[in-house]
DNA sequence: AGCATAACCGGACTACAGTCCGGTCGTCAA
DNA sequence: TTGACGACCGGACTGTAGTCCGGTTATGCT
């Protein structure tokens, strides 16, 4: 009757993964500031409108790039061992998120701040961004909280992008923000 | 001997006033999204040279005019009454910086916005975010934190201009907003 | 296989941020 | 007042993000 959604075309599967691919190479090779749209569109054999019709922007093709490795934090949340996973307590869970987020942010670090700051507001229209948001909030409302969706949002203006590359280059040690993070979650929602 | 600073010439300051006067106003006309630089130096009457060697670029110039509502509030920080100025407890400071804080970004927000996402880590290499960075900090320290930096970094993370055009978009009361952070600070450094 | 349809393709085009450099004019010292 | 210096001026120029539309080609039905 109703058919599934429909199918990719084969040609539109072949450009997404020509693109993806020579995305992630320029980038590799050259560092993503140094890469224009234009780049990519030429080093994977296909016109620009083919580029933007596929992601939108250069943000959508970020997203796009970070998916996979999103997904496996998103899985390990989702159904994974606990303390990331279900199972364990609130505050457990909560530490074992800032954990794995601020670890999934260092190894991505520069994709991550491309995909949030194509455009201003970017990153809150993301759905990644209401995995994130919804899981946080959930955690807080089971530690008591009043109005965790505010709170959530909050906490993850602390985890921006942004913001820890520019403590990375400051030189502060990893550790140190990581301790500075559990510190303040035992204050919000309690110990280890 | 050595005389002060060169002054600035005449006709620099004169351009200046024009450059601060024209965006000003093609801000409140159209809206800062629809105004481009050249729009601001052919309204003030120069070229476009003069505009980025004035303020260097659209975020500098958005700093520029953010300056004088900045100062105020870093007086009363650093001079006035408590408890925002000096006097109350680390506490008490710290509830008045985050409502005074909110209350200055709620009403220049996409100047802000536009100040701090200019370019990926604007917002960090200004000297007002230095400001803010140092009075939280110390505050934090006086309530016995043992990273205050890092922490403070984070609570302005919190604080981000993008983060609250985002939220007030949603629809979020501003009252909410008010009411998390003070939450947050409570479980921080105690009781207001 | 043959055909109608709609999705797809590509590159020319627009708009904007930011740079550069030859000419100009304010400033200071004599 | 005058002259030399250097800061300042302006607009043409470059590089990039993102749009648009006429031509093309995959797809599903007969």
């Amino acid at each position: 009757m109703f058919g599934g959604p429909p199918r990719e075309r084969a040609d539109a599967a072949r450009n997404r993964s020509l693109l993806l691919a020579a995305a992630e190479g320029l980038f590799a090779e050259r560092g993503i500031d140094h890469v224009s749209m234009d780049d990519i569109a030429r080093a994977a054999g296909v016109g620009k409108g083919t580029l933007y019709r596929r992601f939108g922007d250069k943000s959508g093709l970020g997203i796009a790039i970070l998916d996979d490795r999103e997904r496996d934090l998103q899985d390990a949340i989702l159904g994974g061992p606990p303390p990331l996973g279900p199972g364990a307590s609130p505050a457990a869970r909560l530490h074992a998120f800032a954990d794995a987020y601020l670890s999934y942010l260092d190894r991505n670090l520069d994709l991550v701040v491309m995909s949030e700051t194509a455009s201003p507001g970017a990153r809150y229209r993301t759905g990644v961004y209401a995995g994130w948001l919804w899981h946080v909030q959930l955690l807080l409302s089971a530690g008591g909280w009043e109005r965790p969706r505010v709170l959530a949002a909050c906490l993850l203006g602390a985890l921006s992008a942004d913001l820890h590359r520019h403590l990375r280059a400051e030189g502060t040690p990893h550790r140190e923000v990581e301790a500075a993070l559990h510190d303040l979650i035992d204050r919000l929602i309690g110990e280890r």
